[in-house]
DNA sequence: AATAAAAACGAATCTGAATTCAGATTCTTT
DNA sequence: AAAGAATCTGAATTCAGATTCGTTTTTATT
């Protein structure tokens, strides 16, 4: 029986199944590590060597998991969306939305999507974007999310936006989504903005643009 | 006397100034071909061979007129930026926002923005970003003309928004500014946005999203 | 504890695109 | 129209990393 990794799930493309503890291990630090350094440098300038350096492996070891480099990134990306998904599935829940008011609950969107770009997968998802028009669609997962995230908040406010019809409000929450997904994938790959994640500034922003947008009333 | 080029300023940091006009033609050429070449490759994809042969020259001319391919990306960008810069110059004037209503004005501004990401130097703007913190400060010429937008809008309509002072307008026009370029610049490098530039959604609900956010009273 | 399968190791090899360079050609100047 | 400067040319070279591979070491199985 193969050994079970603690981090990955089994068959991505690429990524060799480990057989043995010590290459789970191997495997998982190779990705502790990448995660770690894409908050740093592209991943164009992360060299196997280093990987191999900074996670106590070696080159060698790096070949005996991943196929190649591409494989590795693929690697890196599920771990990342994957523990995203498992984040968001325990903060963002249909219960903690019912004790909110209709703008509380934009708010608590935005602040949900805030924590995700601010979070150790940053770098991961700043390098995925680029590569949101691969063949594998790697990008699925995301958007499967972003549904749920939607239909969470969709279903316990359909009724909440008085100025709009339940398909309005529909169309009108995935603008807010995607404004949002806009702002923070800006303020990840630039720096010299004025509103910006690093000081909170930009969801203050976002929260009272979008409020207005939704026609919230202000408090 | 040194051959002016119709195209590219002079005195960039590694392009050599062309003192025949069949370097200067040479030159636009593979500003030209780099250009289009952009708009469906990344600059990592473009290889000096490709544009070379794209533009009817050899890979040794290349190199005549620029140090490397960094210098020549720099070439890129400056003639790029410039073009904008005069087109905005051209279509954003005061006197234009004068007969504007203040959500007319705003719509203008989604507009502009709208034209400049989806013109032929797309591309050059999408590498662009990640290039921001370069050492030469590459952006500045853009933050600077955000700043001249910025106070155009502002000059014109620093009394059109009852809801909010002076200053408070000057910071909202801002976020304005940088929400729009945020969706625009993701919409470059994504493709799967429900909204899109290509059918112009982004740009409608922007401009709904901006009045709102800004206190415009719907028509 | 012997054997075989996995895995680790890192120096050597390979790769492919950027860059160079030694003529060959075209301008410019006198 | 001759001389010298500028430019062009593309095959050869360079180079930074990715990838491989022959050995050695560790683990699992008997």
């Amino acid at each position: 029986m193969a050994a079970t990794g603690y981090i990955l799930k089994d068959g991505i493309l690429g990524v060799f199944e480990a057989r043995q503890n010590r290459s789970v291990k191997n495997r998982d630090g190779f990705i502790r590590a990448g995660i770690e350094a894409l908050n740093t440098k592209s991943f164009d300038e992360l060299k196997i060597s280093d990987l191999a350096a900074a996670s106590g492996n070696s080159v060698g070891s790096f070949y005996t998991r991943f196929q190649d480099k591409d494989a590795y990134f693929r690697a890196l990306r599920v771990y990342s969306l994957d523990a995203i998904e498992r984040e968001i599935e325990a903060d963002f829940t249909q219960i903690a939305l019912r004790s909110m008011s209709s703008g509380e609950a934009l708010d608590s969107l935005v602040d949900l999507l805030g924590a995700i770009f601010s979070s150790r997968f940053r770098g991961v998802l700043r390098e995925s974007y680029p590569r949101i028009l691969d063949a594998d669609d790697p990008w699925a997962p995301m958007r499967t999310q972003a549904q749920k995230v939607l239909k969470t908040l969709h279903d316990g406010l359909e009724d909440a936006f008085p100025d709009y019809s339940v398909a309005e409000t529909k169309t009108r929450l995935s603008f807010c989504f995607q404004m949002i997904t806009g702002a923070l994938q800006n303020d990840l790959v630039n720096n010299y903005h004025v509103f910006t994640l690093k000081d909170g500034t930009i969801l203050e922003g976002l929260k009272e643009a979008l409020r207005a947008y939704m026609g919230v009333p202000r408090s």
